[in-house]
DNA sequence: CTGTTAGCGCCTTCAA
DNA sequence: TTGAAGGCGCTAACAG
């Protein structure tokens, strides 16, 4: 390890305190130019970096903010992530990253382990059922905020879309599009508030337009393309044959597509398809999926500027805030009949 | 701020010295089990935590590792990481994102903040091209690891793919499929190793088969669909115009097929097409996309293994390495024309 | 304007 | 087996 030079060896050379070196470093008001300019040039000369270990310890204050997703590498996360990187980094804030594998414990650990690293702040999209890891971090006082995967509780900030509202859109559509039969397909579990409203807002648009609500049309799966190819067998083995899908997941709803081209069912003439989020690929393919944006940039970046906006108001003012980004319809082939 | 437990709190609860805490908690072998158990039990109520912040102050080690990439949100990068998070959170360390937006200055700033974060280790895809950022480094002894877009240097571990096998290997594919001209998109700048990799590569299959080579066949592009067009659109107002296609990115090669299917011209009888990093898209194309695999969560994987290792051994011990993986070329429709 | 002192929370000698 | 003291690097309060 390289002897780290430290405001004490700048000292111990200018035959200066300590504490005159620091405030210097610190554009002190009270140092004269010329003690500071001495500083300046002899701690570039040296070498010297401070060690944001020692400030945070003393101040409290690491400016490191912690940051939990299921997984890292899928777009949705992967643009939240950078919406908060480009955020925070630009007020001097550093994220740390956690995932949770959708598993509660491996979630509560990472909560651990951020809680020790006295992270400023935990944001997450939660994959946890019950909230006795969140009332930790809110025992700690740690600003904690959702974004997507929101849990509805007192005193915490959530950044989501409105799912009610994509649900309710994208049915909506499907219904205008004169589709009477529509099945819904929703990923992961309905216990999860995201789900549960998507699926109430699809529900929503059935009773507006004096649509029948079935059972027999809403499967619950993954959300990969295989279980999209299962859902749709399933649903084509009904005696009473869907004509829609609405799927909040875009890999269900290609994988729904492609098991019904198999099928030489006419996508969207006899089936109308759409999905949710508006992965890239939805929008490459030459059947481009009709799909719901969630502005998952928008939404990091939200989430990092509601967390900067607490942080500068007194505690007073410290509400929570509930942020709500109005999601998109995007429609595309596999749910167009105009043409 | 809810007040921070300490071991002196717990201590003087028990009329002990905090050292004896400090040990209790730590499992030191020294402590009574009757007293070990007490702290403990005491620490529990007290919702102690500890510090890592004081222990890493003391200690000089922080458990985080800083990791640079140009953004965050791209499958390849977003899989690294991935891969990074999932080996180095199973032994204790935390993982400091940094985005580059391929901005030199950026890069510089973001090695700035993570040595003064005193992060153990730095990963880094580099977007750089001079090494004075490196330098720093290395001169504060942090392990500095390069994944993907590396740098050749002294003393510094690299993981990254053969790039100039990928290059090999899927020029030597179109060969056998019975092309002879075949032109090279690359991306990005070839003062990046990687690419001029990719490009020796093409070359030497070339060689290889007794094809000439021709500048015109080469081009230089951002990695982008309209850009993939773009480059279509220039390859074939040539008059000698190519019957193959070897894109250093998906992104493009997908481009190039959209225009080439405009053009009425067909994939892959006419011109065949490979791609490169296998992006997840390629495969749900009606017309899938052949390309080469880098397998990023291999190598985020990888690059943690490294690191981990190094932080093992002694300081004789402490080589660089130079971690290769074998890219796979994966033969899809685009370039398939056996059926 | 500058120096002295103390302390952030922990661990680690050195003593007992 | 336990206690006391010092220090990791820095800043802030209190003196001059």
């Amino acid at each position: 390890m390289a002897k780290k030079v430290t405001i004490y060896d700048i000292a111990e050379k200018l035959n200066i305190a300590a504490a005159t070196v620091s405030r210097a470093l610190n554009d002190n008001p009270k140092i004269s130019d010329a003690t500071k300019k001495l500083v300046m040039e002899t701690a570039e000369k040296m070498n010297y970096r401070q060690n944001r270990l020692a400030i945070a310890l003393k101040s409290g204050k690491t400016n490191n903010v912690g940051v939990i997703v299921p997984r890292v590498n899928t777009n949705f996360f992967g643009s939240v992530i950078r919406g908060i990187e480009d955020e925070l980094n630009a007020s001097g804030y550093q994220v740390i990253i956690c995932q949770t594998h959708n598993d509660e414990e491996k979630e509560a650990d990472n909560v651990e382990s951020l809680l020790n690293s006295q992270v400023d702040a935990i944001f997450m999209s939660t994959s946890s059922r019950n909230t006795d890891t969140f009332d930790k971090i809110l025992k700690k006082k740690i600003p904690l905020i959702f974004f997507d995967r929101k849990k509805t509780m007192d005193n915490v900030s959530s950044v989501t879309i409105d799912d009610f509202a994509g649900g309710y859109i994208a049915t909506k559509h499907l219904i205008d599009q004169g589709c009477k039969k529509i099945a819904h397909v929703s990923t992961g579990d309905l216990n999860i508030e995201i789900f549960r409203e998507r699926f109430a807002g699809y529900k929503q648009a059935l009773y507006d337009n004096n649509i029948p609500y079935s059972e027999d049309y809403v499967l619950t799966t993954k959300s990969n393309i295989e279980d999209g190819r299962e859902a749709v067998k399933k649903l084509f083995s009904l005696k009473n044959k869907p004509d829609a899908i609405f799927s909040a997941s875009d890999f269900v709803a290609l994988g729904a597509i492609k098991e019904l081209q198999e099928m030489k069912i006419k996508v969207p003439k006899d089936v109308a398809i759409v999905g949710f989020s508006n992965e890239p690929f939805t929008n490459f393919l030459e059947l481009s999926i009709s799909t719901v944006d969630q502005f998952p940039l928008e939404m990091g970046r939200m989430t990092a500027r509601v967390f900067l906006a607490q942080t500068d108001m007194t505690d007073l003012d410290k509400i929570q805030k509930k942020v709500v980004i109005e999601p998109k319809l995007i429609v595309r082939k596999s749910s167009d009949r105009r043409s």
